[in-house]
DNA sequence: ATTTGAATACGAAAAAATTCGTAGTATAAA
DNA sequence: TTTATACTACGAATTTTTTCGTATTCAAAT
């Protein structure tokens, strides 16, 4: 098994959201993206260099200025996410973590008929 | 506001399931629900002191041995997770989080007819 | 009455996550 | 060429989480 054991830490998430959303960034675009005022640069930094060192991200060191690329996925790790808690915090009931994040009023009219939408192509199946 | 910083560690989230599922509990049948064999018995004695002083879960010290009990409520603290989800991990849509809990394969028929039921019901309001 | 077993309290070590200061280096500007 | 700037490296302090050893206490069994 390959990278069975991702459990990013909530720092560690903050950032992987960054560059799975700008795509490959440098640290500095990482930290502003983040706008931390309650931490400086060079912790976001340390905590990339980490991050690096567990195998989460790459990097491109061939100029001075490193860029960084997100290696777990957003899918794979966004499943892991949502199985784990599934398993720990609804007792292994997917329907259960589903009603109570639409429960929320987070999700408006047109994520419900997105997801409606999605269930019936489920079913057909 | 009360209670909005709840953010049961790991640990903390393994103790409380078994108080949800059982009710009320000794730390010894605490530590046997969850049958570690990688720590041993004051290691959950002394995370649930820790979560008491926390306030995440009371004591009845009333007998030689100490009952405890959730205070966290299991819906509060699930929807609190679930949101921390939805905005950490999945950008804010409930609805990709859905997704992504239905694709896994992890929900039956039964829990998909069910989710249907759901959101009818939400939608009808 | 004594022993034994099981429980809590408490301190403290170990591990993990977060934070920052400082030193060194490369590049671009003056 | 010298200086200023923006970056990385790295060690170390801090904080949080997890772990356990040991002391003490209470209650039941001998």
């Amino acid at each position: 098994m390959s990278n069975n054991n991702i459990k990013p830490t909530d720092g560690e998430m903050e950032i992987l959201q960054v560059l799975w959303e700008k795509g490959n960034c440098t640290v500095r675009e990482v930290h502003e993206a983040l706008n931390k005022k309650d931490s400086g640069y060079t912790t976001t930094l340390k905590l990339m260099q980490i991050m690096h060192e567990k195998g989460l991200v790459g990097r491109d060191t061939s100029s001075k200025t490193h860029v960084y690329e997100a290696i777990a996925s957003r899918e794979t790790t966004q499943q892991h996410l949502v199985k784990k808690m599934i398993d720990n915090v609804f007792n292994g009931s997917a329907a259960r973590l589903v009603m109570q994040a639409l429960g929320n009023k987070s999700a408006s009219k047109e994520e419900i008929d997105l997801i409606k939408e999605y269930l019936n192509k489920l079913e057909n199946k």
